[in-house]
DNA sequence: GCGACAG
DNA sequence: ATCTTGTCGC
């Protein structure tokens, strides 16, 4: 339902570029926490529906405590989304209603996980990457599928939980592929900032249950998007 | 013109 | 992402 001419859209891909360019200095692949005092994870995620001709989003964060997995907090927000899903931009349509939702937060999450991808980006600055410069927090991206960058595929992991193959770009790796479930696809993890590979690799390893295959802040958030979608829809 | 395409 | 029921396999 979203419709943007050509020019405009042309004009707003140029400032999405340059405030990717832009954030890409700033990203930094290692840890600026201990992993043994992480308490709150967050998990974000955002759901879509088309109601008189326009394309509404609620998105949805919920606090996980790392160590028992109780939910500590959940907030939503909602709403117009005028940016369209674009391959490579999808930050530019989330982040309004994200950084809307993250104003409720009462509690701080020490980290936070996002459906899609970080550093696994063509300019390294998916959507896990750059949200963490506006949250100001460590963060990871976990993403469903993999977006292909540069034509290079994903090699599949083993068959056995915890199984992962790394994703190798021109010498470098942009993030990972990893089981996290038994006969089940895997899913592709990145950095999103001020985080390493293995430590991201870690903590979602550790907030996954056999629900499903996604750790359980995302998973979460993902239902609760749902949810609150229903609602909306009825009451809007 | 055709295929690809995080969510 | 979203539209959607049953069904095959571990």
């Amino acid at each position: 339902m979203i419709s943007i001419d050509k020019d405009t859209l042309d004009s707003l891909l140029e400032k999405f570029r340059n405030e990717q360019q832009t954030l890409l200095p700033e990203v930094k692949l290692k840890n600026i926490f201990l992993t043994e005092k992480l308490r709150l994870v967050a998990g974000v995620d955002t759901a879509y529906w088309d109601a008189k001709d326009k394309t509404y989003g609620a998105c949805c964060i919920v606090v996980i405590d790392f160590i028992t997995h109780e939910v500590v907090e959940k907030v939503n927000s909602f709403g117009v989304v005028t940016i369209p899903y674009i391959p490579g931009f999808l930050a530019f349509r989330e982040l309004p209603l994200i950084m809307d939702a993250v104003k409720k937060l009462t509690k701080q999450p020490d980290i936070y996980m996002f459906d899609g991808n970080g550093y696994l980006h063509h300019r390294h600055i998916g959507i896990a990457t750059h949200a963490s410069f506006y949250v100001d927090k460590p963060t990871i991206g976990v993403a469903k599928s993999y977006l292909k960058i540069k034509d290079v595929d994903f090699t599949m992991p083993d068959n056995h939980v915890g199984a992962y193959t790394d994703i190798l770009i021109d010498n470098e790796i942009y993030g990972r592929t990893l089981r996290t479930t038994k006969s089940v696809k895997p899913i592709f993890i990145s950095c999103g900032n001020w985080i390493d590979l293995e430590t991201s690799t870690d903590i979602v390893m550790r907030l996954i249950n056999k629900e499903s295959r996604l750790p359980i802040p995302v998973r979460m958030a993902d239902l609760e998007t749902h949810v609150v979608r229903k609602k909306l829809q009825e009451t809007l």
